[in-house]
DNA sequence: TACATTTACATAAGTGCTTATATAAATACA
DNA sequence: TGTATTTATATAAGCACTTATGTAAATGTA
């Protein structure tokens, strides 16, 4: 079947080629899928553009080997993204010197644990003995053949992140994260109306202070989630609402974090004997994961609180 | 200094894409040092042609996993060069079936030893047990750095093809090919003169009957080089002459083992007491043979039989 | 048997490299 | 101190691929 390979040594360069474009092809799925705009090629270069503080076109090849013109065209992509800045410098202005821009490191930070996790799994595809180079790639094309090499080091990451994943109480200074979060939401599925913003910019009033709870998931010091308890009247019945996911980390299963902490919380802390929530059947997804964690349609009353709602659920301790 | 290494499996893509070119640009030169017109990339396809009688776009393209554009247009490449032609499919007319050319089978001949040299060389660089395939590449590029890879090959195939070839003495049946290289040789330093077009395409006449002899330099049943003993005057004296090579075996030291074999026979065989040979000072190279093998000039007579020769040497055994 | 789908190959345009060459500043040298 | 050489970077064009799409023949299906 495969030719290249009965070729053996003899095909040793075309066979470096697949393989070297194949393991580029998988690692530009990585970069797409954490929607993170950053081609596979570039990875040398900005590498030792954040390694250094400052360099110039002619030092990269010097420790790459590439063609100068190459490295000029992938620094000039890397400017059009806006992760480099150029400063020419004062002593002798033939030279450029690159630096990387905010957006760049901010860039630099959000890659770095996928760098990590491809190291990884790329450790893990290749730390293995054998007697000669062509029998290692034979060995490497068959685990690339049976296992995907992306979604491995995709679910490695999502694992990680899901692990480093803290929920936390209300604060403060969490506030206008709240509010962001839950904006940034309704925006996308409804549209923002002006009890929204009351509540949402002031959820020490309306949720805290009324004897609800307001819970955050948090990553690397960075809050990527929310949930809230809400109460509804004063005969003790609490709201599970204003549930929002930074579309940067969806995916993580964060929003089910939230959800198991909330219901928990409910039944242990608050000794809590139900919980109700508002949805619309339009969102599939959030009801699907609602009926998994027990929530269970109930009949919705005329003049519920939310336009946007059309189903009630309810989830019995 | 090679950041590239530094990075570890992380950089596996581009390591291996650097590694993979490198090899292709090595074997590239081994091509160009042999006047084959042929390119490492269509290796694969051509080889796959070679193998099978026939075959189609779309089967070379399952046994490569390349894209078909990539066969097309490696074939439109194959097809330019007079390699390869195509036969519509009888049956089903969309297919185009392929075959090697006249040519191909050729050049296919002329390739088969460099290739099997290619492999004995990438083997000698590769076969290597490690423990990872970073540790390969590392051990590979070290090697690759240390020793010219396509000089290795080069000199693996010269080695073969000195041993290969036979000295032999004159039939009928290279009168043509004496006449050929002699010519050849004399176009490219000189011209063709009335009395060697005499000389060369009679050779039986003015050298073999004479009581001369012509040797012939034989590869794999092609005649690639020719010497001659001739006769001068009636005493005994015998001048090494017409000695050329096929301008596409130069470098082989072919010229050298013509001449050892010369002076050996004349010596051992015919029993003189010496040689002669006229020859040009332009042509330094020669001269530094000749006195490599012992002939030291001697004073050129007034009216010496070529108009072309401007230094006389002898070797007195 | 007609028409939609599939298959085989070709063409077009884009990509990340290459080599060759241009441009402008710095340095060497007379 | 002026001019040639070297150095740093940019531009142009080519190359071996890619993806997307086109074209024509064969096949499946109603």
């Amino acid at each position: 079947m495969d030719a290249l390979r009965g070729f053996g040594e003899l095909g040793l360069g075309s066979r470096l080629k697949r393989v070297s474009e194949f393991v580029m092809k998988e690692t530009q799925i990585v970069y797409d899928h954490f929607n993170i705009d950053f081609d596979p090629y570039l990875f040398p270069i900005f590498k030792i553009i954040s390694n250094k503080d400052g360099v110039t076109n002619s030092e990269i090849q010097n420790s790459l080997q590439f063609s100068q013109p190459a490295i000029t065209q992938a620094l000039n992509k890397l400017n059009n993204k806006g992760l480099i800045i150029y400063k020419t410098d004062k002593e002798d202005k033939r030279k450029k010197i690159i630096y990387l821009s905010n957006k760049g490191q901010i860039t630099l930070e959000t890659l770095k644990p996928l760098w990590i996790n491809i190291d990884k799994v790329i450790k893990e595809y290749t730390l293995e003995s054998s007697s000669s180079l062509i029998e290692h790639l034979n060995a490497l094309e068959n685990k690339l053949n049976k296992k995907s090499f992306s979604k491995t080091i995709i679910d490695n990451i999502k694992m990680e992140v899901v692990q480093e994943i803290k929920i936390i109480n209300y604060k403060n200074e969490y506030a206008k994260d709240f509010y962001k979060l839950n904006v940034e939401w309704l925006k996308t599925f409804f549209v923002v109306e002006p009890y929204d913003e009351e509540v949402l910019s002031k959820p020490e009033t309306y949720i805290v202070n009324k004897g609800g709870h307001i819970f955050f998931a948090k990553l690397n010091n960075e809050i990527v989630g929310t949930v809230a308890l809400m109460p509804i009247g004063n005969e003790g019945l609490f709201e599970l609402t204003k549930m929002a996911v930074s579309p940067n980390h969806r995916g993580f299963k964060i929003g089910q974090k939230l959800m198991q902490y909330c219901i928990d919380f409910a039944k242990n802390e608050m000794k809590l004997p139900k919980l109700i929530l508002y949805s619309n059947t339009k969102l599939e997804n959030a009801i699907y994961i609602y009926r998994k964690y027990g929530f269970i349609e109930i009949p919705i009353q005329e003049n519920s609180p939310y336009k946007r709602s059309d189903i009630k659920m309810e989830l019995v301790f």
